[in-house]
DNA sequence: TGATTCAACTGGTATATACCAAATAGCTTC
DNA sequence: GAAGCTATTTGGTATATACCAGTTGAATCA
């Protein structure tokens, strides 16, 4: 007790900047300097309570605070690594992002966690203007590059439409299917960005920590006749990516909403 | 100790998702179902734990777990609050931020907090086209709503461009003087949108606690020329907004980027 | 060699405690 | 009534401890 009161003299007189601040201060200036790069291995919670003669709770705080700037990631129970660059998503662009992806040199990979067939919810029936209680194919699939899980997405598709959807092999670009199969290709698209914190399923199968903040991002695709054909919800591990768009205002007069 | 011991036989015995998961889904309901609404006080982190039976740690990380989520926030040492409604920011539509939101009913208010003229960093004086070394006026401005602030916004003008800019009134919109007084309109704009964790000195102004996460919005505006005369970087609290975009194929082939 | 087992990690959850500093509310003083 | 003080409340930081549950790699066994 009474030598654990010196420590804390000790850090009074150092700085009035929290210790654990002190300590991400610390990584941050090792990942800034590349003295840590893309991956490698952060100590783990208790050797860096010795190192720097904290509590285990007081270092964990430090490698937290990595964790919500996005600097470090945190695979359950394997330790804490630096994250690697962020990956540029340009929502404007209406190419896919496994294409734009592809030719940028990322190695993208896709797994096909889920498909299935369902019955609309009156919203989706309404978007795609299908009758009440029409069906639709759904699909979740997981991306990742290198091993590293990215993003999570779920697109619906209205089942009338695009028969027999689900037998194509899902590990590709959907909107190639589309285009290919079935002549149908994305004109104009709606998308919603925000942050959100992760929920249970996501944060496991993304391999990050619960109660993380995440990108949300929702996508409506539309046809020439403005005829919507695809929802799509994406859910980002927040330090993996940057969302890049442009706006052109075409007319005389002001771009509309 | 032994009392400790059976409260915790009675936890296992509930459910195997942890204590502090419990409290949170406790209070997420609340939210949901009304009986909690915007600006309503949470029970402080030591009278939840007397209510909940557990130790002001467990309690503390429910609560926290309702911030990332961005269903609570958090005033410094105030207590702990239940988040608003998110406003609509439409990156696609030009109209600035203050024009939309006050269509919208939103009581949006502006502080200047820091104004002045640089030296244009290389970046800057290429992006403005603007000889090396040149000058470029500067403001920081906090966007608050009811008192809450919502977002951070530091601009940069080419001070060449736009003489006596600061010694505009600032709290309005930007966009509206360079309109007005220097015949300059918004033509295009490149935006680029990222998830990141809050830095100390934003964390004070944007009333939140440190080592959370924020949207990082930044956004070049051009003239019909094409050239650049303003850049912007915006610092929102990531639970109070959610951006939106359009995305438009205007010729028979593909967008650009 | 290949599979299995197991000990040693790792982070995850939880308790109990202590002290600090900012914010607040209530009281007192002028 | 306004100004100033004070005690209370609130979150912020930090320590120490305990046990749990996946992960990993090395030793062991078939």
């Amino acid at each position: 007790m009474l030598g654990k009161q010196s420590k804390r003299d000790s850090r009074a007189a150092a700085s009035s900047r929290p210790r654990f601040m002190q300590i991400a201060d610390h990584f941050r200036q090792q990942i800034a300097t590349g003295a840590l790069t893309a991956h490698d291995i952060l100590p783990s919670e208790r050797s860096l309570s010795e190192q720097f003669d904290v509590s285990r709770m007081t270092g964990r705080r430090a490698l937290e605070a990595l964790e919500t700037e996005g600097l470090v990631y945190n695979s359950d129970r394997r330790g804490r690594f630096v994250s690697p660059k962020r990956l540029n998503y340009n929502v404007s662009n209406m190419v896919s992002f496994v294409s734009t992806a592809q030719t940028n040199e990322v190695d993208l990979k896709i797994d096909v966690i889920e498909t299935g067939e369902e019955v609309a919810t009156t919203g989706l029936a309404a978007l795609f203007k299908q009758a009440e209680g029409s069906a639709v194919v759904a699909y979740t699939r997981r991306f990742h590059s290198g091993g590293h899980p990215i993003f999570l997405e779920t697109e619906y598709l209205a089942a009338g439409r695009f028969p027999g959807f689900l037998e194509h092999d899902l590990r590709q670009s959907t909107t190639g299917i589309l285009e290919t199969c079935y002549d149908t290709a994305a004109h104009t698209g709606d998308i919603v960005i925000r942050m959100r914190g992760v929920q249970t399923d996501e944060a496991q199968l993304l391999n990050i920590a619960a109660s993380h903040a995440v990108i949300e991002l929702e996508q409506v695709t539309r046809d020439a006749e403005g005829v919507a054909f695809c929802f799509g919800r994406q859910v980002w591990r927040g330090e993996m990516a940057e969302f890049s768009a442009q706006a052109i205002l075409t007319g005389p007069g002001r771009a509309e909403t």
